[in-house]
DNA sequence: AGCTAATCGAGACGGTACGTCACGTCTTTAG
DNA sequence: CTAAAGACGTGACGTACCGTCTCGATTAGCT
């Protein structure tokens, strides 16, 4: 009978949807992503319960778009790896930043949050793939065509696979925090990957 | 006045352990992790609330010990990689192997369970690395130990970071689905890898 | 800045007020009382809820506003009791009406609505009773104070009671059910009375 | 799937039971019975809610318990009209009485929660009736009766249709307040309605 | 083999959060 | 420039589970 409704975004208030991306990452950061309540969102940013579930559909589509507005802020237009002819020197960099931002507590609680729900709910995971994930490996792409087409880079290899070599290892020390995660631990993972990469 | 009280073990029933294990495995599969709960653990088992309670302090810890008992029914005392004297193929029928594991829709629903959980509840993830992922590692270890003596590895080679090149790449394509986990993906991971810690 | 503003009533939109007088009682025919929402009348009448809001205080009120349209639909100037000189075939008569009125499903909802809404809510129960009971009552007063001048009853006895003793009883089966309304019991109750009434 | 489930009353806390019923005749009394919600009255109770939920379908089942505790606190076995053999005192005795009651504080806010939601939900009126009213009335019945027995009543009068000529006024004038419901009104009842019921 | 104490299935309890509904206010937009 | 449409903060709804707590009724280990 009645039908779902969908809100008219036009008269969105902005106003709250700021102060529930910001109440959100502020208590994924002091609770932890269990303990996160949309009612607490809601508490805290002074809003109404009704008026997250009128725009996100769960407390995890929250988290993703607080997280990409964090991004969004953050990136101000670095859409590009470095490219100085030095590939070696360039992944370091990158993977060494990388590494600081994965360490970084503001990056951390809502990034695991999300990365956690990806991994159960698939749907989610989808989105946070496409919208973070993806964006930020297709970069990796890019700078591994342009060494091949440099020379710096065996032609014959697909750099979608040699890009998974250098963030694979990363990513699993990050999320099972099987080992520390370090600047040497970056430059090692380059080292050995681009012996494999390297032109024969 | 009376302590916390420890229950006695020995007086444990094996068959109510066995059927929350079997239901919890059951239930993760049928409704997923999130909608897991306690309450439909006991029922599903025939079993006390408070039976649960007494011998685990969370469902994820349930499911831990439910995933151990699945691993220990399929392992059967296999704890060696092979050693043919060819480390390629070795690595390559290893990987294969796992790719299928990952691919098999009873170990996937529990192992991502853990796996999402462990990223965001540091307690369980450090039990999940220890008692189910550092066993395997460090067969990786081993193998390639004994690739470096028979001269089939680079002897300069952390043996930790070599096999986090190949378990990582796996590892970062199912926990978030970004590419199809595959044979022809394990291969050429080997193949990659191999050329980087080969000798040189 | 503005002031609280009261509406104009003369720019009030007839089409409006008439749609929601219509609206609240079909709902409330149609769900009762406790499930009629402002919100669904606003819907059913095609009118924004401010519209409501503006003109009216509370639901009770539209309720009552509404009820009262339906009377003047129906009463058509009907604001005498008949008195054809014998008072107990009159008193028959008029009861009869009433319990036919009582026992029809158009005033049965919104009667019931006002005064249970009345009994619990002294504000709008005597707005009830000033507008709906009491002019009805007072006819009741005048045909006595006619039979008692005629001869026809005890001058000594105060009509307001007198009154009480035919309505009281009708009343307390309508408003609790307790039996049947039926034209017998009508007639009963009014023979009873008038026992009382009639001269010594 | 899930069968309703039904409690088990042999394990019910009493002492919850009581705190529940205590509280809500509280908050009716303070708040009346629009404002009364199961929650202020679980959190005034030190309840959870679903304790509340668990034995009550509704706030007004929860308070026609309530009231019915209250009854049988004061009642202490009073099962009896007065039989001085003076039917006109008797009653007299017994409206004042009632007259007392309903214009007592405690009783007045939930009597009237109660009486109001019988208007509108039959079925709880019909509880209301058969556990509160019907009983008392029977009282009238009987003692109208033994003062037929006795000559000091028209053997050819219906009691139940006598005893609504006594309790109808009362009940109409405490419903919707009409006029001041008085121990003179009590009086003047039992005179006016005596009349017709006394033998010719 | 019988006693006795702990564990067991069951589920009521005080709570917290869920996701929904309606309130009454306020703002935006179309006629 | 009125009013429909409807987003907003608020707060109660009734439900689902949480983790704790009592209940008898089995067990299982010790006398």
């Amino acid at each position: 009978m009645t039908t779902p409704r969908t809100p008219d975004s036009t008269r969105r208030s902005e106003r709250s949807r700021r102060a529930i991306l910001d109440a959100a990452l502020e208590l994924v950061g002091e609770t932890g992503y269990q303990k996160l309540t949309i009612e607490a969102i809601a508490a805290r940013a002074g809003v109404g319960k009704q008026t997250i579930y009128r725009w996100w559909p769960s407390k995890a589509s929250v988290l993703l778009d607080a997280f990409l507005a964090l991004g969004e802020d953050a990136a101000q237009g670095e859409y590009e790896l470095p490219d100085t002819g030095d590939l070696e020197a360039d992944l370091k960099s990158v993977l060494r930043a990388t590494v600081d931002e994965l360490n970084s507590p503001v990056y951390d609680a809502p990034a695991r949050a999300l990365a956690a729900e990806g991994v159960v709910n698939a749907e989610l995971g989808a989105q946070f793939v496409s919208l973070v994930l993806e964006p930020q490996l297709q970069l990796y792409v890019k700078r591994l065509r342009a060494a091949q087409e440099a020379g710096g880079a065996d032609p014959g290899i697909d750099p979608r696979i040699a890009l998974e070599l250098l963030v694979g290892p990363l990513a699993h020390r990050w999320m099972l925090r099987t080992l520390p995660l370090t600047h040497e631990y970056a430059d090692a993972v380059v080292e050995l990957a681009l012996r494999g990469i390297a032109p024969r």
